[in-house]
DNA sequence: CATTCGTGGGC
DNA sequence: TGCCCAAGAAT
């Protein structure tokens, strides 16, 4: 019993030494980086490289140093502030967080896996992130690259499970060193091993630390048992509606519904700051009847439930009060974008 | 539990 | 060039 034991040790000295020596620099592992700092690089970095969330993640803490600063603004600023990192829900979603945040947490980040899981936009995963690279607790961390990491090293298979299993957390948990400050540590450093050497394709496993213990490795890298279900983008509502909100989120003032429907040339202007987006959205030359379902999508449900939420708050951004803010007031028929 | 939700760089 | 996929969450 003691050769697994050991085994364990020698696993995390191997992991969290490599970290130490390897590990990027980046603002939010700063120790002087404060909690609402953490959660706001967590909730971008959701499906997001770190190189695309470092400028926006400096603007964001810059802008709004406290989540007050932030919930203190129209949710249309976030998601303005959000720029192309994608996924723009998230960016509503942590602007409704800092809300809760200030209403139900004295303008705190909460510290404890439960109260940050009630949070909008926290889930299991940026939970136990928050808590661990926040607050130092013990937390089973388990994000892509530790599930890989995990099925290599220890599965033996080039791939986790299409999705996250009771097994991989049992088996993440029984992989924490027991200490507090040593368990952060573990969970940074296997995240980093899986984003720089042990990665989805072609991974860097001379450069690995753990590559003689690896069960993947010692079985001749077999392949994936399963392929990757693609993820669709060419041709469909997504792309329109993503070509839609570049327009409306640079939009310095109204966007008559026309714009949309003819090329700016037609309409014997010139738009400011839009017409890039404008004219990509002309280019992709989407059927009518999709052009027409994007822009009805993005303002159905009183601004609250279209498919993309975020650029419902895009009128909220510049309006100065008068306007009303429930879609069968302000566009009737998505005639006017604000 | 399978889908849906943007975006852009790398291979 | 086209495809892969990146610190997931919500439904």
């Amino acid at each position: 019993m003691p050769g697994a034991a050991d085994g364990l040790q020698q696993l995390h000295d191997s992991i969290t030494g490599w970290f130490a020596e390897t590990a990027r620099d980046l603002p939010w592992r700063d120790p002087s980086c404060s909690p609402w700092g953490v959660l706001v690089s967590e909730i971008m970095l959701q499906q997001t490289p770190v190189v695309r969330v470092l400028p926006v993640w400096h603007e964001w803490l810059e802008r709004w140093p406290t989540p007050a600063g932030l919930a203190g603004e129209p949710a249309g600023e976030a998601v303005r502030a959000w720029g192309r990192l994608g996924y723009p829900r998230r960016a509503l979603r942590l602007h409704a967080a800092a809300a809760a945040i200030v209403s139900e947490h004295a303008g705190k980040v909460p510290d404890t896996y439960p109260e940050l899981l009630a949070l909008p936009g926290v889930g299991s995963y940026t939970a136990a992130a928050v808590a661990a690279f926040a607050y130092g607790r013990r937390e089973t961390v388990v994000d892509t690259n530790i599930r890989r990491v995990q099925a290599r090293l220890v599965a033996g298979s080039a791939l986790p499970a299409p999705a996250l299993t009771a097994a991989e957390m049992r088996l993440a948990a029984s992989l924490l060193p027991d200490d507090d400050a040593t368990s952060v540590r573990w969970n940074a450093a296997v995240m980093e091993l899986g984003a720089l050497v042990c990665t989805a394709r072609v991974p860097k496993c001379p450069a690995c630390p753990v590559k003689d213990s690896c069960a993947w490795l010692a079985a001749g890298e077999p392949p994936p048992s399963y392929v990757p279900k693609g993820q669709a983008w060419h041709g469909t509502d997504r792309q329109v509606r993503g070509a839609v909100v570049a327009v409306l989120r640079l939009a310095e003032a109204p966007v008559p519904a026309e714009m949309f429907h003819h090329a700016p040339a037609d309409l014997g202007f010139a738009p400011e700051g839009i017409g890039v987006p404008l004219a990509a959205l002309h280019r992709l030359n989407p059927p009518p009847e999709q052009l027409e379902r994007s822009l009805a999508g993005l303002l159905a449900d009183g601004w609250q439930n279209c498919t993309t939420a975020a650029t419902a708050c895009l009128p909220d951004a510049r309006r100065h009060g008068a306007a009303g803010s429930g879609a069968s007031e302000s566009c009737p028929g998505w005639h006017t974008f604000w």
